[in-house]
Parts: C-alpha cells; structure tokens; sequence
DNA sequence: TGCTAAACGGAGACACTCTCCGTATTGTTC
DNA sequence: GAACAATACGGAGAGTGTCTCCGTTTAGCA
C-alpha cells in the first residue's frame, strides 16, 4: 500500500470513529469522508461497503474484549454475580456507538460478513466465560454460546434501540443469568 | 373526513401492508405512494411520519393479539410450557414485518410515539399472561412486565435481524422462561 | 529526472424523504 | 342543479445521502 493511501486509510479510520461515536451508525459516509480531508471516491475505494468501514474501527477495540473478560475470570464471588458482571462489560462493550449492538448481533452467524472477525473474537469471549461457569458444574445443560451471545446481544440492542441505561438493563441480565445457571 | 380521502387512506394501509411485507420496514414510501396511485404529497399529509402508516397497518391485528392472549391463557399444561408457548406466540405476532420487532420494543418505553397503543395492547397482553403465572405462585419475586416484554422483544428483534427459524429462537425463550420462573 | 502504476477526489447519476402550492373534487346551500 | 367554500389531491422540486466514473495528481522506482 503506497503511502498516501496508507496515510488516508488511517484518517478515515480516526475521523469516522469520532463522526459514528457522535451521531451513530447511520452517520452520512460523505460526511466522513469530508472530514477526513478526502474524496467519497476515495472512502468508498477503501471502504465498498459501511460494514468495512465499520470493522475497521472495531480493529482497535478487540484487543480491549480480551482483556477485559480476563478481568472477569478473575472475579471473586458468586457465579451468578461473576456472569452478570460479564454481562454487563459485555453489553458495555458492543454499545460503543448507536447501531452497534444490532449490527455485530446480527453478524453473528453470517459467515461472510465484513464484520465476522470481531464476532469470532466476542463470541469467544463468551465461550470463555461459559466455559469457567461449566467447570465450576454451575451451568445448565445444553447451553450454547451463540444462543447466548445472541440473548445477550439481543438485549443489548433492545437497551440501545431505548437509550436504557445500566439500572434498567440489569434486571434483564439477571432474568438470563438465572435462566443459563442451575 | 371526505370521501375520497377515506378512499385513499384504505387504500395507502392496504398497499403499504403489501410492500412491507414484501420489502421491510425499510421499503421506500414513495413506491407505496405510487402503487396506491396517489401522490407522495397524500400519502405524508395522512401519515406525517413513517410509523404512523406502521400504526394504521397494526390496527388489523390488535384483535388478533387479544384472541391470541386469550388461547395461550387456556394452555393445558405445566406454567414453562405455557410461558414458552405464549413467547413463541408473541414473537410471531412482531415479527409479521422486517424491522417490527425492533420498532415495536424500543418504542416501549416512548410515551409519545406513534405506535404507543400498539405497545399497550402488547405489554398488556404480555401482563395477562403474566398475572395467571404469578396466580399460580410460579413467578419469581420482582418480575415486571416491560422488563419481560423487552427482554422477549430482544430475542425476536435478533431473530428478525438473523433470519433465525424458529427452532433457533426456541432455546432462547427457553432461557428467559426458566430465568423467570421458580 | 522521467515514467508508470497507484491513488486521488469531485462532478454527477440515482434514490429517498418530505413540502409547497396550484388544481381538482366534494358536498352543502339555496 | 348551480354556485361556492372547504377539503383534498398530486407532482414538481429542494434537501440529503449513496456510490461511481474518470480525468488528474502523486509516489516511488529505475
């Protein structure tokens, strides 16, 4: 990648995570691309679809989901208290900006979605928190971690689509908690 | 109102029930304006805004939410079964278009949306099976009806977006019913 | 320094929403 | 049944957003 392209690539990245914070995922792409200091040519050459654009923001962020489920594995309490903390980073975490919870839900079983890597990565997040709540023999049979992912994820796109904040979207969390743990 | 406006008002639901059937929530309401062959300028001055074409549309089948309601209380058999069921059946009815789901639960909480009575017929629905739970001792304690008909309202809103088949949508319910009842 | 492939960016085609206002229709009154 | 408000119609067009095409510019190599 010739420099240039390389040095407009990145400006869009920055300024269209800036625009989508600020007025959602349906932001005007043209209006991104006038803030970057560049052409919609040369957005749409980089980005064909929005979802593109879409997963290059997320890029940054996935590092942040790791670490913070290491963070929940570490939790010293109950293990309802442990996977209702993790929903809540969870829901945190896929709420960075307005449309986002629905997007990356609705991706998650595409497999040809522009957006499919940062799935992989909070599904297997997901997966990972399960997986500690099976060992401790907390968890229900036949739980599955896209069922999961998606009830989750569900809420919190329910929660965004509302503008509910964190005191209304626990209660839910716990109605799925207890209906995951034995 | 005036004739011909009653004329082509009936008209406008009846064509616009057709194409969001076909195209979605999203469907383009020139074209609806079009094939009821009026003008867009008759189609905005009796539906201002897009969800109230969606209210007009759900007139129709607010009866069928109550006879629905009414079936799923004389269920004869355990309170999860009849919970689950009841779920199934709720999910069915947003899901009659595209994009239902989501409008219709994120404009649960909205005092002043246009589709406002729709939700109350809903939640309301949603309450009744509720109530003859909580009348067989079977709820758990602090179970609240918005909380239920987001939560549900999530998982439909999820299964629209994904295209999931209902026996995806099932261990889900599933999920929920288990974590509301004792 | 010159050349070529790569990249740029803006004009503009196309689609959708929504409004304004001149025109047409309704239904009431005599 | 003719005249006249009041009511409703509908299409032209402004505003906004998406996305493409292609003439122009630039980077990077020889």
């Amino acid at each position: 990648m010739r420099a240039d392209a390389r040095r407009n690539y990145d400006r869009i990245v920055e300024v269209a995570r800036e625009v989508f914070r600020e007025q959602g995922y349906d932001a005007s792409l043209d209006e991104v691309a006038k803030r970057a200091g560049v052409g919609p040519g040369t957005l749409y050459r980089h980005f064909p679809k929005r979802e593109n654009l879409l997963d290059a923001i997320m890029q940054s962020w996935v590092d942040k989901v790791t670490e913070t489920t290491d963070k929940a594995l570490t939790y010293e309490g109950s293990d309802r208290d442990l996977l209702i903390h993790w929903f809540e980073d969870y829901v945190g975490l896929i709420s960075q900006h307005k449309g986002g919870p629905a997007k990356l839900t609705s991706a998650m079983g595409d497999p040809v979605s522009p957006i499919r890597t940062k799935c992989q990565v909070l599904s297997e997040s997901n997966g990972r928190v399960l997986d500690e709540l099976r060992a401790h023999g907390a968890l229900r049979d036949g739980v599955d971690v896209i069922q999961v992912t998606r009830l989750v994820g569900g809420v919190a796109t329910i929660a965004d689509n509302s503008d509910l904040d964190p005191a209304a979207v626990r209660p839910m969390l716990e109605v799925v908690a207890d209906g995951l743990l034995k």
